[in-house]
DNA sequence: ACAATAGTGTCTCTGAGACAATATTGT
DNA sequence: ACAATATTGTCTCAGAGACACTATTGT
């Protein structure tokens, strides 16, 4: 590699730009050229029954056919698709969200909103349809033996979302399920050893993103409102402290919970109003609260039973 | 998109095709997939003079021809790089920490170990030559327009090195340079609004990307013993304090700070002895230490000055 | 001698958590 | 009536930060 070329760090290759410039840089950099494939991976978090949940699909076809896989799939390179809206579109295919696939198939595309900072975008945007469901990068997998078919470069995307339908009722996502974390018998990365090294069924390295995906969402819970992106637009006290006794897995203090949240500037605001109905097992209505405008915890839900650790195997 | 196709989300064909298996097969020809180059971008970090450096290099060809970038390249497919291990081999070529090429270009890179988890690797492994500089995986970008040329998919590495040598020192990386992050003019993201926006030179997305690791920077020296990858193996407290002020960019309290570090189990562990000589100004002897095995701080090391914010604008 | 700095001590205030108390609901 | 639950109150302890003090060094 020469010194010119080492600075040219930034792509090289067809399409687009004179055919000067195509042969000049494919002259100089055949390896434009090696068959890499880059895909999306979606590990989405919602709360049924008060249950952590993770959406997996089976897989029809080898490899690892017949297990469980996280749902992904190809970016769209040739409708110039973005990452994101890779993601958001596999997601609203798997829950069923989207039953006419042919209106995002469509070149129509086109722009596409940065998920971060929505905008009104095209209609056959799946951000759109997937409504208020939260995403965002969780990291990237790419090492050469994941795929045993081909080099794969995997951008796997985290989405957390209040109470997702059930991807079977009516969709053709038939092999589509929202599986209990806890059954998956991971080797609990938050709290006991290091990697979740030997997973039961999950297909290609979806063990290791869905831990890491466990991980993020565990941690964001902590200094951000997160929590209230798996609730419904008004929740309840009580519904804001079972997602983070099911994501974290482990039972908070009601009333120290309930200070706390209060506590922090922004992160939830009363409607005044209270349910119809108190719980199911009796009690007093609780009040309605919807999001506040925080971005950031000050000060931070800490996990709780976090002392004395590390004391290296 | 059949059912089974669309589950078949780890490389197969490129997009439509009803045929399984024409599709099945397009996966084992590279050339049916849409052009696409996957590369990495590495911000990396050290600290000069007390203040906050991050390498950067001119760019030779357009676009952007001319100004300034950070440091990347093409990740090598054909060679089964791993992602991790292009980073620090762009890293290691553009600090000139490697003049011979060839060790690395050479197909014996084969594995290539995990850079959370390090083995002892092969002789080209540009780890090993690293030494110990931290390197993380910040995010990916991805969007059509980042690149005029042809859709590329970036991979960003954080890295964080001690007093790294200078890259115009006897090597080929003629037009690589440590650059004041404060003299790049960012909107810092940090502490004033949201985005960086507009950012003076850096070419392509890279004044993004660059504001993104700067806050991941900042964020982990709060729980994480990161801060010690940016000393030297044995250092003193004034020394890692004045890592905190750099790359916060605001003045701490020595004594609060020295109390506060000692006090976090596994954080660093004194060596007994003290510097050969006192301060530049005067001052007694500070003590050595070398980094603990912690690898979260507890408690934290908070940011100073970050209490009511968030007034939307 | 003087200035600068490392390290320690002390005080105050905030916040987390344990525990208790009260009010309100379903059964 | 009884059990369950929401919400508030009280107490204690750990930790952060402001400030002061002492000891040690370079000039």
């Amino acid at each position: 590699m020469t010194s010119d070329l080492r600075h040219e760090e930034e792509g090289a290759g067809p399409r687009q730009g004179s055919g000067d410039e195509r042969a000049f840089l494919a002259s100089y950099d055949p390896r434009a050229y090696d068959p890499v494939a880059v895909t999306v991976d979606v590990v989405a978090l919602t709360i049924r029954d008060g249950v952590l949940h993770v959406l997996l699909v089976r897989r029809g076809l080898p490899p690892y056919e017949g297990m469980w896989a996280l749902p992904g799939g190809f970016v769209r390179i040739a409708d110039e698709e973005e990452l994101a809206h890779a993601a958001a579109r596999e997601l609203a295919e798997e829950t069923g969200l989207l039953t006419k696939e042919d209106s995002l198939v469509s070149g129509a595309v086109g722009r596409v909103m940065d998920v971060a900072d929505p905008v009104a975008g095209p209609v056959a945007d799946p951000q759109e349809i997937l409504g208020r469901v939260h995403l965002e990068q969780l990291g990237t997998y790419g090492s050469p033996g994941r795929d045993p078919r081909m080099r794969v470069i995997s951008v796997a995307y985290l989405a957390f979302g209040p109470e997702l339908p059930d991807p079977e009722a009516g969709s053709d996502a038939a092999d589509a399920e929202w599986v209990p974390v806890e059954a998956l018998g991971l080797a609990d990365a938050a709290r006991a050893g290091q990697r979740p090294g030997t997973t039961r069924k999950l297909a290609f390295d979806h063990a290791r993103i869905l831990a890491d995906g466990l991980d993020r969402a565990r941690s964001k819970l902590e200094y951000t409102p997160l929590a209230t992106a798996f609730c419904a637009p008004e929740f309840t006290m009580p519904e804001l402290r079972a997602v983070y006794e099911a994501v974290w897995g482990e039972e908070l203090h009601a009333g120290n919970f309930h200070r706390k949240v209060l506590s922090v500037p922004g992160f939830v605001e009363s409607t005044g109003a209270t349910t119809d109905r108190g719980g199911r097992r009796g009690g007093p209505r609780p009040r309605l609260y919807h999001a506040g405008d925080a971005r950031l915890l000050h000060p931070a839900l800490l996990r709780p039973g976090r002392e004395e650790e590390e004391t290296s195997p």
